[in-house]
DNA sequence: GGAATGACTTGACACTGTCAAGGCTTTCGT
DNA sequence: ACGAAAGCCTTGACAGTGTCAAGTCATTCC
């Protein structure tokens, strides 16, 4: 009957939006394949039709969620040169792809309820982790050639991811107000991140060959 | 009838227990109270009786998540000197409690079906980061007096937690095999923390322009 | 032009969370 | 000591859910 959103594209992709509309509106408490239908002005079986069941249409959500995370990394990091303002922009466009479209962002990680051995989620999520590893490779080159790549790029995504995660935390922190309105929310969200990188960027420049610091359980060398 | 666990427990705990474990086995999709009245051999309305609704069965997971991580990271700090190495341990420790309690730790950080309003949930969530905002404080004071402590505080935990949840997603970053067993993925996490937090200290010690900042391993000498 | 394919609906089933009502045991006041 | 009150838990019911089988209808293909 009323069909809520533009008629002209097809079902599938109708009822991804909506559902992700339901779950940042909702979270997914509140969440039910039936109530996508309902707003779509579907059958209640139609979801099911085309994603064959309730994991099938998260695992979408959470395949598009990492091809967007992969793209606005990319994007970003084009027509930057300095690795360190690089790695400052792709940090902000992860934060960025996360507020903007939360529920896909945060069903990429829910391992329980998608399939993570979806060959298109692999893929996307190896790709983004491609762009990630690239920008600290040259991170390295610049500051440091000895840098242990694979940790600092772990180091890195854990950062972003984790921000994001603690994001309503904040205010725990000391990092601004909780009571603050959600676009400066995300401006606050960006600025932090802009401050973390650099310290990041210092403990990579800086990384002794021989770490002292704390002790070391990596047997091989 | 068959109640599967000691009987000297009372139940509120006892279905806490097994709620854990269902969705430690099973993930959230899968999970359900009537599941855990059953295994708990009582009606399917007792758990309601004791925590009103799912939701408050969930947040006093999640309150629990939250006090072990904080009185384990504060167990893990005590006895260790040298900022670094307390850091670590704390990391360490972290990580820990995620994997022996991954319901719970989880939950912690599920905002869309806990209250997030509930006191005992906030206490938890500050005592916990005030231990790691001590620790802070203390590197600071050995390595870099100027260090913006909040900001660093934000790093650290927000490095903890992305690991943790990025710890399915390490074979894509050349941080061991998919195919490790748990204890070995653990031990793996832990041994990647140790390598991660100096990396960290390093970029708290202080600016890579200052060439003393970067091979120093002593702050005194 | 008939058949076959795909898109979607209808109807049904077992299961879920939540609530009202009731029973049973323990505790408490007097 | 004895009735009342309070807690703990069960039973029963209701609306809502995911999923599956069967059915309807238009399109496409040969």
């Amino acid at each position: 009957m009323t069909r809520v959103a533009a008629e002209t594209t097809d079902l599938p992709t109708l009822l991804c939006d909506v559902a992700a509309e339901v779950i940042a509106e909702k979270g997914f408490g509140g969440f039910s394949l039936r109530e996508v239908a309902r707003r779509a002005g579907v059958s209640h079986a139609a979801p099911g039709h085309h994603f064959g069941d309730l994991p099938g249409l998260l695992t979408e959500l959470a395949i598009q969620g990492m091809q967007r995370l992969h793209v606005e990394m990319a994007e970003a990091s084009q027509g930057v040169d300095d690795p360190a303002e690089r790695l400052t922009a792709m940090g902000q466009a992860y934060v960025r792809v996360a507020t903007a479209h939360p529920a896909r962002a945060e069903l990429a990680w829910r391992n329980d309820v998608i399939d993570t051995d979806d060959p298109r989620y692999l893929e996307a999520g190896q790709s983004a982790y491609g762009v990630l590893h690239a920008v600290i490779e040259a991170v390295a080159e610049a500051y440091n050639p000895s840098l242990p790549v694979n940790d600092a790029a772990a180091l890195a995504w854990s950062s972003m991811q984790g921000i994001v995660v603690l994001r309503s935390k904040l205010a725990w922190m000391g990092e601004g107000d909780p009571s603050t309105a959600s676009d400066d929310l995300n401006q606050a969200m960006e600025a932090l991140v802009a401050r973390l990188t650099p310290l990041m960027i210092n403990g990579m420049a800086g990384v002794p060959s021989a770490p002292s610091a704390a002790t070391r359980s990596e047997p091989t060398g």
